[in-house]
DNA sequence: CTGTTAGCGCATTCAC
DNA sequence: GTGAATGCGCTAACAG
């Protein structure tokens, strides 16, 4: 096929020699104009391209990982970041890594401050990032850059930062679809509730707001459902978020659906199910196993998912590319499909780009 | 991380060679009983996994592989099929692989015989077999195993086969999700036309049967739905398309919904408009272009979508697998997911596996 | 049957 | 500043 034109055919080619050539293509400097210019030349005609393998094998360094993502509760959507880290290296397992992981609880920014010091006291090759507090991360992530460590984005990106590669759904669009959702299932005549916290403040990340400004603005282009009362019901204890709701549908008898923009779905299922309202259908985000749970059991009716370990696992292969050959892309933007799953696409447990063996 | 341990090591541990190690791992025989014991011993022991890098680096060996599908047409189902393999063959250009094309008429039997006949005299290192008829591709698959060639499908799997991989979704759980669909989003007291032609007779390929199958199960499970009406409107031509539906309405003034259980939608879409039919909700299988068109336009609602170009990716991949290591697990199958798709969630061009630079 | 050896393409060290 | 030389781990050909 392509890919045939090795390091030793350019050389030839611009009358020189590999050593010459291999300065060049990364940038070692310690060449003369002349031969810099036409080695250039050759290059840009050929359209060179390293091969991975013998590039891996002749560079026996050990890279060094650093992940630093919110705590990785097991079943949890971190959970799942982590499984796809985990997943990539061990396909990965080729290239010698190392990995060191940083984790923050999430809605406390001292323990993500103090984190991201240690982060950026780490001598990493490259950083795997998932963001929570914007201001935090984009001090973390100017940081790095002065070291020269380059970092890439999972779950989130964050404006004003540098990162080699952004593994994200957009935000806007989980929330258009989450309308689109609403206006096809949602039983006629019913009111829709829109369920989950969101935290303000300086401190908060993104996500949460840019779904409901995606859900709002679809709204407002469709206006043909039921008015919509955006709330906060969602606590963290199962009896919080049981009382807000009683109180809220004593208030709104004649919903029918609710919506959860956060991966709390089963905290309402089950508050539902314990309020005998089995009727009124739900909606969440992520596919925790609490929610997968529910979704079986039939008290979860759709997941909206952006497969987190799709996004870990492409971040690992991209930060691999990135150091092997210095794959830099203009736009780190990496777009990641959003999932609508039922009851009867629910994926398997083993993720679609890992072969079974082993 | 893991892998240290080198076909070095366990030649010394083993009191063995390199090279006699290598003999047995790659079974080419020629090697003592005693030997042979030895090495697998410490090779169970150890856990040894080949370095991929090495490996391909060391086999300059140039691999021919025949792909056998129907005839791909550019934004259809086969043509995603196809835009898989390449971008397999770009991502692996470190492997060499000379690929050839075999594609046949769908609609076809002897065309396809043909084409079988021309890839089963081809001299192939591995087959990748998008089957349509089921008996053919048995007969296809005996000549392919006498012959020692391994194949892998994509699409769907054929019962009495030995794939090395088989990577398609299942059916009848794409049955059950266009069930629950319809459940969900279709207009109460409304009526709903499934729509889409079951070829019948020996020659034909499982995947629609086994979707109406799903189907019809889950309706029995849960029916609280109008009756459903089984047809078969969706002909080649438009002009059919559009009449069969005018005759369909005329006694069935009262449908809400039309899901068509084959790539052909935006037929139906298209009809609907032209008939005046707004009111109508439309559900196809596959994105094809045609069907993303309609899917934007608002035409179609949604898209239940088993991942063509990720199938056949992934059936490159493991191709390559096969061959540089003789990966073979126990249970072809290689589940896929199946996701729902609306005009909110429609997946970028680049494919997600792919980084975007070349 | 078995051990030894050459070489895959590239990155890097070391003489020049 | 530059070319030649070495080795990464593995495969396959070759000599015993």
């Amino acid at each position: 096929m392509a890919q045939q034109i090795k390091i030793k055919d350019i050389a030839e080619r611009a009358g020189v020699s590999a050593g010459t050539v291999d300065r060049i293509i990364h940038g070692r400097g310690n060449v003369s104009q002349k031969n810099r210019a036409a080695v250039e030349a050759v290059l840009k005609e050929v359209g060179y391209r390293p091969n991975v393998h013998t590039s891996a094998v002749a560079l026996k360094k050990t890279y060094r990982f650093s992940v630093c993502i919110p705590l990785p509760d097991d079943g949890e959507y971190w959970g799942s970041v982590k499984e796809g880290i985990e997943s990539a290296l061990d396909e990965y397992s080729d290239v010698s890594i190392v990995s060191r992981y940083f984790c923050y609880d999430q809605t406390d920014p001292a323990s993500c401050r103090e984190c991201y010091d240690a982060v950026a006291e780490e001598p990493s090759d490259i950083v795997i990032l998932g963001p929570t507090f914007e201001e935090l991360t984009v001090d973390l992530c100017a940081r790095l850059d002065s070291k020269g460590i380059p970092y890439i984005f999972v779950d989130c990106t964050i404006p004003n930062t540098r990162p080699v590669a952004a593994f994200c759904a957009d935000q806007p669009s989980c929330g258009r679809l989450l309308g689109s959702i609403i206006r096809m299932i949602s039983p006629q005549d019913k009111e829709v509730i829109i369920a989950g916290r969101h935290r303000v403040g300086p401190a908060t990340a993104n996500n949460t707001r840019e779904i409901l400004e995606g859900l709002f603005r679809y709204m407002e282009e469709f206006s043909d459902c039921r008015p919509i009362f955006p709330t906060a019901i969602i606590g963290t204890a199962k009896s919080d978020c049981r009382n807000e709701l009683e109180l809220l549908l004593k208030d709104h008898p004649d919903t029918g659906l609710v919506a959860v923009i956060n991966s709390r779905g089963h905290l309402v299922a089950d508050a539902l199910r314990d309020l005998g309202r089995k009727d009124i259908r739900v909606i969440s985000f992520d596919l925790t196993r609490q929610n997968e749970r529910c979704l079986r059991e039939g008290s979860i009716d759709l997941i909206i998912l952006q497969h987190p370990e799709m996004q870990s696992f492409l971040a690992v292969k991209a930060a691999i590319e990135y150091l092997i050959y210095h794959k830099r892309d203009d736009d780190p933007m990496r777009p990641m499909p959003i999932d609508i799953i039922t009851r009867e696409n629910i994926p398997g447990p083993s993720s679609y780009f890992n072969t079974k063996s082993q």
